[in-house]
DNA sequence: TGCCAGGCCGGGT
DNA sequence: ACCCGGCATGGC
């Protein structure tokens, strides 16, 4: 019983074309960003992006060097502003003491060391350190999210209370190990996500997984918190 | 208007 | 080992 994930993937991308992940300018922003976005909507991140741009908050070291309130007065919009700046200012520290505040440096460390240290930082999970992994260095190794379970669990493909590692381990012994793949694919899933029917309201628009759907509809429940 | 959003942590059982 | 509340703003 093995999950068609090049085929789902043909089929996302047939459907909605290249995706061109993650919605930020540098890798900087890609990591702010990952951050920021915590159980939050992109539209708030995309709000405070703006203005850190226009605050000229462009480096690592720009953000490291701000005082810690007005760091939470610029990224107020984006809700949890207090806890995410804490978490941020961990991140930064980090890479600060770690890597001379240099990301090129940091991305050099082996992918699996890398984690690790990611994810010993007070406010850096599974997502985060994977996404910035993947997205702000191009590493290989597959982001799982909520839309990911919900899908995969509205289609009988995962069970809806499967852990992250177990979601993330059926992407990575399914597909070749390239992370070029790997962030198409999550950015996929992630557009498909949005669609209504992956968030519990009336119907989708368009089901480009719909021959993929189990007889009788989609397996309940599709929460999947 | 209430409910939800691309998590994660800490405290209680 | 689980379970749960807290964290907060903006959009529909």
């Amino acid at each position: 019983m093995s999950v068609p994930l090049m085929e789902i993937y043909e089929r996302l991308l047939d459907h909605f074309g290249r995706q061109y992940w993650w919605p930020a300018e540098s890798p900087f922003e890609v990591l702010v960003s990952a951050v920021l976005v915590q159980n939050t909507s992109w539209s708030n991140v995309e709000k405070v992006m703006g203005i850190l741009r226009e605050e000229g908050m462009r480096t690592v070291e720009d953000l490291d060097d701000l005082a810690i309130e007005e760091l939470f007065e610029l990224i107020r919009p984006v809700g949890y502003y207090r806890i995410k700046g804490k978490r941020l200012k961990n991140l930064l520290a980090y890479i600060r003491d770690r890597h001379g505040g240099s990301l090129e440096a940091m991305f050099q460390t082996p992918l699996d060391r890398l984690r690790r240290e990611l994810l010993e930082i007070n406010g850096i999970g599974p997502e985060t350190a994977d996404s910035i992994l993947l997205y702000a260095g191009n590493l290989p190794t597959f982001v799982v999210d909520a839309y990911t379970l919900r899908i995969f669990a509205r289609h009988g493909w995962a069970e809806p209370d499967c852990d992250y590692h177990q979601l993330k381990s059926l992407f990575e012994d399914g597909l070749e190990r390239d992370a070029a793949l790997y962030n198409e694919y999550h950015a996929l899933l992630v557009r498909l996500g949005k669609e209504r029917c992956y968030k519990r309201k009336p119907q989708c628009q368009a089901c480009p997984l719909e021959q993929f759907l189990p007889e009788g509809g989609p397996v309940e429940p599709v929460d999947g918190a």
